[in-house]
DNA sequence: TTGCTCCTCACGTCACGTGAGGTGGC
DNA sequence: TTGCTCCTCACGTCACGTGAGGTGGC
């Protein structure tokens, strides 16, 4: 049996989150030794799964839904990975087009941010061919 | 003099917003007629610098700070767009990675995710050329 | 009197982090 | 007695959206 300390130790997490995680019902309450938390080694390998899936960007709320007992079959999870595939494919496409934005108003050579490319929606000075230019995948 | 709701109609913004704009002193707090506000049409271009700005990637904090006081030079505006460039590309190479690991899930071959590519780090099938590609902008 | 537009709170969102104030066992 | 680790609230984050309950003028 370890200590929050520990685990929050061995898995990169801060205790707080591990409380968190235990409030929301992703993990279950460990035992208590005089209020203390302690937790079976295997909390280790759930937090590991948990923090696979929350690196694919699944919310917590999601991964609590995906990991009730056992449910975790590819039947279950393909379908999920396909439609969070596209979210961020999504989240993918909006920053690239911010990072354009970003780009044509540092070219821009306007005196204020009214005159600029990015509020009059047509470059002050030759960038006709970068403002036309096909969306790069 | 315009109403709260032409404004929005006007910007595709919603009333809400607008009260939240003036609570945090993005925009001037407007004149008031049997207590409902009453806007100059001048607010329509303010708030469409904001939204270009807003597009960019900025907070409204951040817009707060750029827009007080006609300071929003290219002196100023340069250096903090080249950080929130910096900004928005490693948003997107961590979004691409996520992405990544979600392709690698659904070709994996796993039969629960604690066998999966995801958990073991290793694929359980022939996808070592795709695990192994390199990093690709 | 009934609608309509607008108003001001207050609360919720997401995944925790950060104090404040207190406790148990060495 | 002093430290140390741990505990439980409560609040803050970001940019608003969403009720609830009320008001003014047609």
């Amino acid at each position: 049996m370890i200590s929050i300390t520990e685990v929050a130790e061995r898995t990169g997490l801060r205790p707080s989150a591990l409380r968190y995680y235990e409030e929301v019902g992703l993990i279950t309450s460990p035992a208590r030794q005089g209020g203390r938390r302690l937790y079976p080694e295997s909390v280790l390998e759930r937090l590991r799964l948990i923090a696979s899936v929350q690196s694919c960007g699944f919310t917590i709320a999601e991964i609590r839904e995906l990991l009730v007992e056992d449910g975790c079959t590819p039947e279950r999870w393909k379908p999920l990975a396909q439609r969070k595939l596209a979210e961020v494919g999504a989240l993918i496409e909006k920053a690239k087009l911010t990072r354009r934005l970003l780009e044509d108003s540092l070219d821009c050579e306007c005196r204020a941010l009214d005159d600029c490319v990015l509020t009059t929606g047509r470059p002050e000075t030759g960038q006709l061919a970068r403002a036309g230019q096909e969306h790069s995948v």
